[in-house]
DNA sequence: TGCGGCTAATTTGTCAGACAAGATGTTAAA
DNA sequence: TTTAACATCTTGTCTGACAAATTAGCCGCA
């Protein structure tokens, strides 16, 4: 029959083309949420394309978090629109670092603020223990990384307001990897923990009060401090540090496996997994 | 041969199964970032699976941004690794958006801040037109949310970080949704919108003047205010958006042209849903 | 009529083989 | 040495088939 089998435009990438197009109907309310969409076969002869094609791009919107699909059933439109956020990880670089930095900290200084406001008095606790826990951690030859990040978590749970911990936490991946580049010197670790103590004490006292004003305050302090600390690291530090992963990418680019003794194992790390 | 072949366990997905595995392996490093990982072909050899089921493994690697793919040549590991935060676009209530305003208050505010010490000429004239383009909106009887969201767009942009724009875009996504329930009255608007020129044009000015402070001020108070007026949206109004969209859960209309912003992107995604 | 269970049709998931479209590396020629 | 043609490899797409799971219909029966 002479049925409408829309022409792809030929141009890079069929099925993403398809995908595109699948996308748009769907948000142009052809076939509303939790709705079953047509068969993989009666797209395939609607788009002029091969179920293989037409497959491809249903599992890119799938992986969108777009439709769900179910066997022996159909493909069905999600229920709950998502807008999702990515961001890639480059080499540490220091410049990088401090853009992140200087999104955090309007944040962290209002989540500071808000947790003064709303905190409740298991939070307190939580937030007093992840204090604790950094200087354990220091003690214990650590670099504390990871509990300072989970300290500066606590408090944005204690805002209240899941935004504040969701963006948080993602930009927390982020610095997980290129914070552990600049503390890695022993020397500085010192004085950088005297430093620090003292200023998330400050935070924490005026969150104990109940004292927002003091606790932005002492949020921002805390982070522009922390921005000045990280333009002062020795850029000779940051170099062989971007060296020893530029040699990586070289190296483990060549050899296909079997070198277990990577030196900076964990600099591939990333995670885009779907949190389904 | 004795090929290590490692049989996948039988379960739900297969091919999730083996995006999984090819994720680990490469999280664990066995193809440094840039490699070539082995072709479609070796990989099912080793796996055990047909090459669709990679191919589809891939593709969600690929929709991940763990891996790229060149037609041709092979599949490579990503050169940056990406971090990626979902938010679920729940049925508009009120709390929900005001909980994003909270957080986005102080990100524009510094983003205004920054825009003041920063913006090139061309951005401060950018800013100005999109000004006016929502005067002409508003006049042309539509509701400006677009224009209005562009106007922050802009001064984001001006802040010269693009992880200001790319959070902002990343909530606009949201409030555009959101936002159209609140605003569908006539004559609120008018009100609303003298208030509003104000308002923008003093952050405008302060940006135009360099003032930082000022522009940090000037946009406190927009956003403060802006809070208000959806606390004080009438109750009965948002009842009755609320239950239109009830209606429209079968059919979504969405703004149909939204191209593709570089790191945001939408799609309309769900949680656990219950069909039976 | 109402209901339970069996069967058949439908639909996605997986498999297999083939060709098309680019990309890469090698060789031959200028 | 540089350039152009070629052979080979790899992903993208097509086609057809079967497996697995769901859904709908049908039949028998109380």
């Amino acid at each position: 029959m002479s049925e409408t089998q829309e022409q792809p435009s030929r141009g890079p990438q069929l099925s993403e083309q398809v995908a595109q197009r699948l996308s748009d109907a769907i948000q142009a309310g052809e076939w509303g949420r939790g709705a079953r969409l047509p068969t993989e076969a009666a797209l395939g002869e609607r788009y002029g394309i091969s179920r293989s094609v037409v497959r491809e791009a249903i599992s890119m919107l799938r992986n969108g978090g777009l439709v769900t699909s179910r066997r022996g059933s159909g493909s069905f439109v999600a229920e709950s629109p998502t807008v999702s956020l990515r961001l890639a990880i480059p080499d540490p670089d220091i410049q990088s670092v401090i853009e992140v930095l200087e999104l955090r900290r309007p944040l962290e200084v209002e989540a500071a603020r808000l947790a003064a406001e709303r905190r409740t008095l298991s939070q307190l606790r939580r937030i007093r223990n992840a204090m604790v826990d950094i200087d354990e951690a220091v003690e214990a030859g650590l670099s504390g990384v990871d509990q300072d990040l989970a300290f500066h978590r606590t408090i944005a749970e204690a805002a209240n307001n899941t935004h504040f911990t969701a963006v948080l936490d993602f930009y927390n991946r982020f610095l997980h990897h290129a914070i552990r580049v600049t503390r890695t010197n022993e020397s500085l670790r010192e004085t950088f923990m005297l430093q620090v103590v003292g200023e998330h004490q400050a935070i924490l006292d005026a969150i104990a009060a109940g004292d927002a004003e003091a606790a932005a305050r002492a949020a921002a302090i805390h982070l522009e401090h922390a921005e000045t600390r990280l333009r002062q690291a020795p850029t000779d530090l940051l170099k062989s540090a971007l060296e020893r992963v530029e040699a990586q990418r070289s190296s483990v680019a060549v050899t296909p496996s079997e070198s277990e003794s990577v030196s900076v194992s964990e600099s591939t790390e990333h995670t885009g997994d779907n949190p389904q």
